[in-house]
RNA sequence: GCCGGGGUGGUGGAACGGUAUACACGAAGGACUUAAAAUCCUUUGCCGAAAGGCUUGCGGGUUCGAUUCCCGCCCCCGGCACCA
């Protein structure tokens, strides 16, 4: 027999293979689909590593065997192959990237097919050929075009998915602009993607990179937030990637909280045409600001139905009193009327708010008798100069004013938009919530502990929130606050994410704001502790409840009012309420606690008593250390605040209800005192370690005072009872939450609201190596999305790929392809430079291996390519989704697993797929360690090169090794005597070979072990269990061995067994044995149930719990039968010998235990 | 800090609450060989001559029986990280 050659056989059997097309997947199939999804790789330059090796030979070996157990299964490969390492190397070499990647993609090609991997070629495809891209553009449009509208708020966050008109502009659209930060790397000049930015540096040339603010395209991912959760409940994914994601998107629920800003504003109310005081929001309006004690004046305004402006700003100017802490507010042309009131004044006013306003007489409908009579010249210089700050309020269902009239004026006196839904047209509603908010300067927090809101001692505002803007006028110490806001912003991403970096801030000063639940005043500071991507910007602070508040209000000296207690046991109606102090006394000489141990109870407490009259705790505590140790001891400090606890006191028989206050002590004697003989009698004084006593102590409530100590953490953050909280006090944290948030809402200072940390997805890149953004600037149509049937939007040939020193992509600098007409007006346009991030192609690239590559091509250009994929293969979609099995690294859980979850599902919402998940089972490996146990790299020289082990040891030793090295989903070194022991495994099957005889009956032990493997073999493959899976195929193999000859049926069984983990070496050998056709063909075996049932089994005998024999019985043995054959057995007898059965367990086919006395 | 996952021989690692240490590596001894490699055979958790005892990070608990379940602690890995 000559020597197992793997180089000659493995070539041999993949040309057959692909000959014969064995691994491709059949349209419609009867047989039942199974879609088997790998992870496509980034084709770089250096090839396949072993980490894609582990990922594609488990699901290739898992594909193999549900193959042969009749699916019909899709398993196909592409390549992601946009992205930044291509765009480099095109810099370095000026090669073009879409010609590096075909060399690349290539090389990988050739690699995975030497690995025998057994994808579907047919359908390979390519995120970076135009042919695939025109649909990630054509996906973007579609999110350009759609949106969420929530009728109650307008928000986007939720409601039904709607189509926008590509002239709306208030809807939010899925796919929308924002400003957002760049890395920018100011020695450069260029902006970097993350990766680019080595621990806050330049990867290029190692300067400190900046945060530059830039428009760039955003993808609505938080609209998804909840069903992205929610849905996870509809898959198998793995638990930890079902919590990472879960995590990664943080909902909180809670409570958004307005906190009024003081100001001594009057506010001067001016109608528009025809209208009156009495008319829409105005009677509301005054209602609402007199109940908060602001004066209001809303005079009638003369010929309201034929109004002269001289007239009208006459009236206003001469009748009115405004001072500098008037807000003037003008509804139509009332704004217009207000505007030139402002301008006529020799004084600033506070605040000018203008709804829906105009300076131009150009209405949407008919004309008024007032445009041709009012004078239209403004002088927006004086206007702006004469008041603090200007608001305008825009409605998007205005029918009068147009939406331009809102940039204008924005423009010219320098004002804040607020766009919003009326409740009427033309902000015409009795009730209209936006305009009080512009009236009134208010800061709004977001807490998920509103049952702390009595214990706000001052709010914090975000450097990068714009609540301070608005304050300007009020603030005395405005120069340092804008010093403080600077300084944050200014700070690296290095600088602020520095571990345990103290907290700063600074307090504003003249300014105070009102709490809602109790009309205090408290502080408003400015602190970078507080984010301002998150919630609302701005926290309420409240120091006794929250460590962080804790912190910073310790640094500053403020108040820590403490309003949530501690609560232990169950609420006892009619217990006896008592004060208490408890002692945490500390002894430093040897780090240990005074702890009091109770003799008739069995019981560790700290020394406790009750409170005398006019006794501080501080004094009681002293007082009864000493009663009832001896010890002389100084209180040091309360240890944060009280506790209360209900129990039944043993010791006295009675219900009590105790208020305890825990106090740190500090030892003044080292020996203590004698104590009197009740004293004595009750208990004793212990030393313990802190962890000695927070096991020993015996009830959970006297266990706090040490923790707060122990752990340094005075700041309660649990829930608890309400104190000091009003009529709120002595109710439950989460009921309070509920009842303060209830009252909040009916006073109309808040809500219950919802937060994530999940932010909007950043879309946009500037660099050349992705998919352009479809999108086109016109000067006069502003944005206009590019038509569908112009996808795709190829990109442009360029000379340089370096990004530009502007910040923005390479394509900008090619103005043939930047500069166009507008699709629209033919007037000057440019198009988006911007391109996709190397996320979007692989969005949806599990739909493409079912609508494109070779076959779905022909179908296409029969139809001239006009068609719409998605409709073209709906029923390819149906048949195929969702994906049964994806695998891949652990590494993509949060952004693209749920990247492709988000596009899935609006996909799934325009009825495009099928499913509303993409994946039903998601499962991820381990990553491959160097032979050192290092992350391999080419730094540390540990990286292992697949091709050298293919040429040395063959394919199969490098697929058998790497299902055998550990676990599937932990971390494993690489060994090269592991895989040098899986090549002599291969050896030895390779030999057995010579064992096989036709005709010839095995010995009944390897049938029944063999049909044993069956089960468990194919069950560890279906599970990933490949080290175990490894194993076991060796065991069979040890079995073999062990005999002189086998028969043809059961090696032919190993040989399936074998082959998802080595296929060629089983192909191989099953052409020896004379097996029909290829053993891909054959069907996975099955256990045969007559080797399953046994007559005998062995029987482990316990005593006392004690393994001490084993014996064999039959099977169907009765615990009598058994019982008798183990007293009959001469070692157990003897263990059993003069002792007495007490008890006897039997568990048929596995145990019996006596336990003897 | 929070959320996950771990901790078992000299090493990688097996074990539905039921004979802990499968399988592999390494090591030792032996066979073949002039010799080495390769291959094959034997031994291999620790203590002990043996009987037997001890052993799954540490300390408790539940159980006839715990690597497995519960409580507390220590250490390692991964993710998030001032998310109010």
């Amino acid at each position: 027999m000559n020597k197992y050659d793997p180089k000659n056989i493995e070539k041999k059997w993949q040309v057959v293979w692909e000959k014969n097309n064995l691994s491709s997947a059949e349209d419609f199939a009867k047989k039942p689909k199974f879609y088997s999804l790998i992870e496509f790789p980034y084709p770089s330059g250096s090839g396949l590593h072993v980490g894609h090796c582990m990922g594609y030979t488990a699901s290739d070996a898992h594909t193999r065997m549900k193959r042969m157990q009749g699916y019909n299964v899709l398993f196909p490969i592409g390549w992601d192959a946009f992205g930044l390492p291509t765009e480099n190397y095109a810099i370095k070499t000026g090669k073009k990237p879409a010609l590096v990647t075909k060399e690349n993609t290539d090389f990988f090609r050739k690699q995975m097919k030497t690995l025998a991997y057994s994808f579907d070629w047919d359908r390979e495809i390519n995120t970076s050929d135009p042919e695939y891209y025109k649909w990630t553009q054509w996906i973007f449009l579609q999110f350009y075009k759609h949106g969420y509208v929530d009728p109650s708020t307008g928000s986007g966050q939720a409601g039904k998915l709607v189509e926008i008109a590509d002239d709306d502009r208030t809807t939010p659209r899925l796919a929308y602009q924002a400003e957002m930060p760049i890395n920018w790397c100011p020695s450069c000049k260029i902006g970097l993607a993350n990766e680019e930015v080595i621990a806050g540096r330049c990867e290029r040339c190692e300067s400190p990179t900046a945060k530059k603010m830039q428009k760039q395209w955003m993808l609505r991912i938080t609209a998804y937030a909840d069903r992205l959760i929610n849905d996870l409940d509809k898959t198998d994914y793995l638990e930890k990637i079902k919590t990472q994601q879960i995590n990664w998107i943080g909902k909180s629920k809670g409570t958004n909280i307005d906190f009024e800003l003081k100001q001594n504003a009057n506010f001067i109310i001016l109608h528009g045409f025809t209208g009156s005081p009495k008319d829409n929001f105005f009677p509301w309006l005054r209602a609402e600001l007199e109940r908060r004690g602001y004066k209001v004046q809303a005079p009638e305004l003369p010929e309201t139905n034929n109004p002269k402006i001289d007239e009208q700003v006459d009236f206003v100017v001469d009748k009115i009193k405004i001072d500098e802490n008037s807000v003037i507010l003008g509804h139509s042309l009332g704004a217009v009327v207000a505007m030139k009131v402002v301008e006529r004044l020799k004084h600033p006013i506070a605040k000018l708010i203008l709804a829906a306003g105009f300076i131009e007489p150009t209405f949407k409908d008919h004309k008024r008798p007032f445009e041709k009579t009012f004078d239209w010249k403004f002088d927006f210089e004086k206007i702006k100069k004469n008041t603090g700050s200007t608001i305008y309020l825009r409605a998007s269902n205005d029918y009068a004013v147009p939406f331009e009239q809102g940039d204008k004026i924005s423009n010219l006196l320098n004002a804040k938009i607020v766009d919003f839904v009326a409740n009427e047209e033309h902000i015409c509603g009795t009730h209209e919530p936006v305009v009080f908010d512009a009236c009134v300067d208010k800061v709004r927090v977001f807490t998920t502990r509103a049952d702390t809101l009595f214990g706000c001692a001052y709010i914090v505002i975000a450097p990068e929130s714009d609540y301070t803007s608005n304050l300007k006028s009020q603030i005395s110490n405005l120069e340092e606050v804008e010093k403080y806001i600077e300084n944050a912003g200014k700070k690296s991403d290095l600088e602020r994410t520095e571990l345990q970096k103290e907290k700063t801030g600074i307090r504003l000063e003249g300014v105070k704001a009102i709490n809602p639940i109790n009309n205090e005043e408290v502080d408003v500071w400015v602190a970078d502790y507080v984010l301002s991507t998150y919630g609302t910007g701005a926290v309420m602070a409240v120091p006794a409840h929250d460590e962080r508040d804790f912190e910073f209000a310790k640094k500053y000296n403020l108040l820590i009012k403490e309003v949530v207690i501690p609560f232990e046991g169950e609420e006892h109606k009619g217990a006896e309420f008592r004060k208490t102090v408890s002692a945490v006394v500390h002894r430093r000489s040897d780090d240990k606690y005074l702890i009091v141990k109770w003799k008739k109870f069995d019981w560790f407490a700290p020394s406790i008593g009750g409170m005398e009259k006019d006794e501080t705790p501080m004094q009681a505590v002293e007082r009864e250390v000493f009663e009832e140790t001896g010890y002389k001891v100084k209180a040091v400090e309360e240890l944060g605040g009280q506790i209360e606890s209900h129990f039944y006191a043993e010791n006295k028989q009675v219900w009590r209800a105790r208020i305890d206050q825990p106090v740190l002590c500090e030892l003044r004697d080292k020996t203590p005192r004698e104590v009197s003989k009740e004293e004595l009698e009750l208990h004793e004084a212990v030393w313990m370690t802190a962890n000695e006593a927070l096991q020993k102590i015996t009830h959970p409530y006297n266990k706090i005072g040490f923790e707060r100590y122990t752990k340094k953490n005075y700041a309660y953050i649990g829930y608890g009872k309400l104190v000091n909280s009003g009529e709120f006090s002595g109710i439950y944290s989460k009921e309070a939450i509920e009842a303060i948030t209830k009252k909040i809402k009916k006073d109309g200072n808040g809500d219950f609201a919802v937060n994530y940390k999940l932010r909007d997805w950043v879309f946009s890149r500037q660099h050349y190596w992705g998919e352009p953004i479809p999108i086109i600037y016109c000067e006069k149509c502003g944005i206009i999305p590019l038509n569908e049937s112009d996808l795709p939007l190829e990109l442009p040939d360029v000379k340089k790929y370096e990004p530009s020193n502007t910040g923005e992509s390479p394509l900008a600098a090619v103005s043939e392809w930047v500069d166009i007409k507008c699709p629209r007006c033919s007037g000057p346009a440019r198009r988006e430079t911007d391109t996709m991030p190397n996320w979007a192609g692989s969005s949806w690239y599990y739909l493409a291996y079912i609508m494109l590559g070779k076959e779905k091509e022909k179908i296409k250009k029969q139809k001239n390519g006009t068609v719409n994929v998605f409709d073209e293969f709906k029923k390819e979609l149906e048949y195929w989704l969702p994906v049964d099995l994806y695998n891949g690294g652990m590494e993509h859980t949060t952004l693209h697993l749920l990247y492709s979850r988000f596009w899935h599902k609006f996909l799934y919402d325009l009825k495009e797929v099928p499913t509303s998940e993409p994946y039903q089972k998601r499962i991820a490996h381990g990553i491959i360690l160097g032979p050192d146990g290092q992350k391999m790299s080419k730094s540390r020289g540990n990286v292992i090169i697949p091709d050298d082990i293919v040429s040395t040891y063959g394919a199969d030793t490098m697929r058998a090794y790497i299902m055998f090295i550990g676990p599937y989903d932990q971390e494993s070194a690489w060994s090269v005597a592991g895989l040098q022991g899986v090549f002599r495994f291969l050896n030895r099957v390779w030999k057995n070979v010579g064992k096989v005889k036709e005709g010839i009956d095995d010995p009944k032990d390897l049938l029944v072990d063999l049909n044993k493997y069956i089960v468990s073999v194919t069950d560890d493959l279906e599970n990933f269990r490949l080290n175990t899976y490894v194993a076991k195929l060796m065991e069979i193999n040890n079995e073999i061995d062990s005999l002189e000859t086998v028969s043809k049926d059961s090696f032919g069984i190993f040989l399936k067994l074998l082959s998802p983990a080595a296929p060629h070496l089983a192909e191989e050998l099953w052409e020896k044995i004379g097996g029909s056709e290829s053993i891909l063909d054959q069907t996975w075996p099955k256990a045969d149930a007559k080797y399953l049932i046994l007559d005998y089994v062995k029987i482990a005998v316990q005593v006392n719990g004690k393994l001490r024999g084993v014996v064999e019985v039959g099977s169907k043995a009765t615990q009598e039968e058994v019982l008798d054959i183990v007293r009959k057995n001469s070692v157990i007898a003897n263990w059993i010998k003069g002792r007495e059965i007490v008890k006897v367990i039997y568990r048929p086919e596995k145990v019996m235990s006596l336990v003897i006395k």
